[in-house]
RNA sequence: GUCCCCAUCGUCUAGAGGCCUAGGACACCUCCCUUUCACGGAGGCGACCGGGGUUCGAAUCCCCGUGGGGACGCCA
């Protein structure tokens, strides 16, 4: 009852508002997996509204942010077919308006100097811990009406505060969240400049969500706590309040929380590992959003089915082994020309030059039902263009002497038989009747011999790809 | 410490007071298919954190615990 009405967008803004979305990270290392959900939530939710989705670099932590970071950034969201519809924008770019924002904030009494060094909010802070209060400026430079500030010191340069409202709640509909409210009195007044003029991440925010015209803020739970200050700077610059939407986080396999330390990695190491976009973007729809029981779904699909009343507000583990199988899915589901080209490239870095013959095409045909990544699919394939290095326990397991005669007839055979699935696999036939064996006593060395390992598909098969040359060879060559 | 958030199978989730004997997917197990391994098919195992309320009826609403997470920067 309670939820039904306030999340339905339709019903309420849109009627004649355009959504606009916005994925705003900072440039200070790779697009991992829980910022790549987040574009891909904000993306899709605009698509879906057919609004405007909105890259933003928000690069103001000039100590930390790097270009490299910002090329990651782009490569990552261009790999996952996240297109934007504007920019990205730089905040280091918007400089100047965000000064002709302070100032008026200055001018109207909404902002303030303040004085205090860092070593004196330092020692604020820890006296704050000790008595076990939640540590915030204390107010100590804020005007007020009828009250005295003291004289500003020469050697101190001052950093700019916004003055939050002392009393009362901020209170907000979080679009995943529901409702969500926070005492003015836990908020303090926050420095929305440095001492060298330069302003910071709250504050420029604010004015590009607002600038930007930004309809529904999407971003992580991390950021849950900067929303009231936020909404209150917005308030204080008589600027539209957007909607806000945070999504919880995702936890690595093990549980654990990803960081830089510990199993974070950047979206693009999934192209490394021979992951598809299709799978990867897939997989992070369903975490932490649902539509029924909907688990295989391409983006337009999902751009259609996307809301924000189906995000669980709870954290996510991720789970690889779910990965790698939508990943089989949709190696399956690949074209061709898009297996070949791609894993004649994953070969090449194995040092596996691709020939003609066999036919690489063919050969992925074989195989693309087996792999769960582009890696194993490349790897599965590689002793048909290389002697195959052959597996110890398999070569002691089914190269017996026992099965010595019957190798020889079948070589005899394979001379003259018609190279073809059906024929070749007569000919296997005829060697086990002939000598009373089962088939797989012929297959298995044969797969070992040919193949380096006991597991293969439809032997036959592998052997028509493989040509008749190169399979007597590897007969011939064989030891035991 | 303070504030905020979260809580259904091992994992991702369905669930809007009766459709719930709690559904689906991954993983796992069994069987089938079979030329080995996969793929595929059919089954199986497996959960509402605890306690109080509200109600004829609670996984669902409320309260309290407990557990987990996040935030408390002149970082973003």
């Amino acid at each position: 009852m309670i939820k039904c009405c306030p999340n339905n967008i339709d019903s309420k803004k849109s009627i004649n508002m355009t959504v606009r979305t916005r994925f705003a990270p900072s440039p200070t290392g790779f697009l991992h997996i829980g910022g790549a959900r987040t574009a891909l939530f904000s993306w899709a939710f605009a698509k879906k509204h057919k609004g405007d989705f909105i890259l933003r670099i928000e690069d103001t932590d000039v100590a930390r942010s790097t270009p490299e970071a910002v090329q990651a950034i782009l490569d990552g969201m261009h790999w996952l077919g996240l297109d934007y519809n504007e920019g990205p924008f730089y905040q280091m770019q918007r400089m100047d308006r965000y000064k002709e924002v302070i100032q008026k904030m200055l001018d109207e009494g909404s902002a303030y100097y303040c004085y205090c060094s860092k070593e004196e909010l330092e020692a604020l802070r820890e006296t704050q811990m000790q008595q076990g209060v939640k540590p915030r400026y204390d107010g100590r430079w804020r005007p007020e009406e009828g009250k005295v500030l003291p004289a500003p010191p020469q050697d101190v340069p001052a950093v700019i505060r916004f003055k939050n409202p002392k009393d009362g709640d901020v209170v907000w509909n979080d679009l995943v969240k529901g409702e969500i409210s926070i005492a003015n009195q836990e908020l303090d007044d926050l420095i929305i400049a440095r001492a060298d003029g330069t302003p910071t991440y709250n504050f420029c925010v604010v004015v590009d969500d607002w600038e930007m015209g930004i309809t529904q803020v999407i971003r992580g739970d991390d950021h849950v706590n900067n929303t009231p200050r936020q909404i209150n700077m917005l308030k204080a610059l008589g600027a539209t309040i957007p909607q806000y939407a945070h999504l919880s986080m995702i936890l690595g396999d093990d549980g654990q929380k990803l960081s830089k330390r510990h199993g974070a990695v950047s979206v693009m190491q999934y192209d490394d590992e021979g992951y598809l976009p299709e799978a990867v973007l897939n997989y992070l729809a369903r975490l932490g959003w649902s539509h029924g029981d909907e688990e295989v779904f391409g983006m337009q699909q999902f751009c259609e089915w996307f809301d924000l009343d189906h995000i669980t507000p709870s954290a996510a583990q991720f789970n690889t082994e779910k990965l790698r199988w939508l990943n089989a899915h949709y190696i399956k589901q690949a074209s061709s020309d898009y297996l070949v080209n791609d894993v004649t490239k994953r070969l090449a870095k194995l040092g596996v030059q691709v020939t003609v013959t066999p036919n690489l095409a063919a050969v992925i045909d074989l195989y693309k039902e087996r792999a769960h990544t582009l890696n194993e699919l490349a790897n599965s394939v590689v002793y048909f263009y290389q002697k195959p290095l052959v597996d110890q326990a398999a070569a002691e397991k089914h190269l017996t002497a026992e099965i010595k005669p019957a190798m020889q007839k079948l070589t005899d055979v394979l001379v003259s038989v018609e190279w073809q699935a059906e024929a070749i696999h007569h000919a296997l036939n005829d060697v086990v009747t002939e000598f009373q064996l089962k088939f797989p006593k012929v297959a298995m060395p044969l797969r070992v011999m040919l193949t380096g390992i006991a597991q293969s598909p439809s032997i036959d098969q592998v052997m028509v790809l493989l040509g008749r040359d190169e399979v007597m060879a590897r007969i011939k060559d064989a030891k035991f």
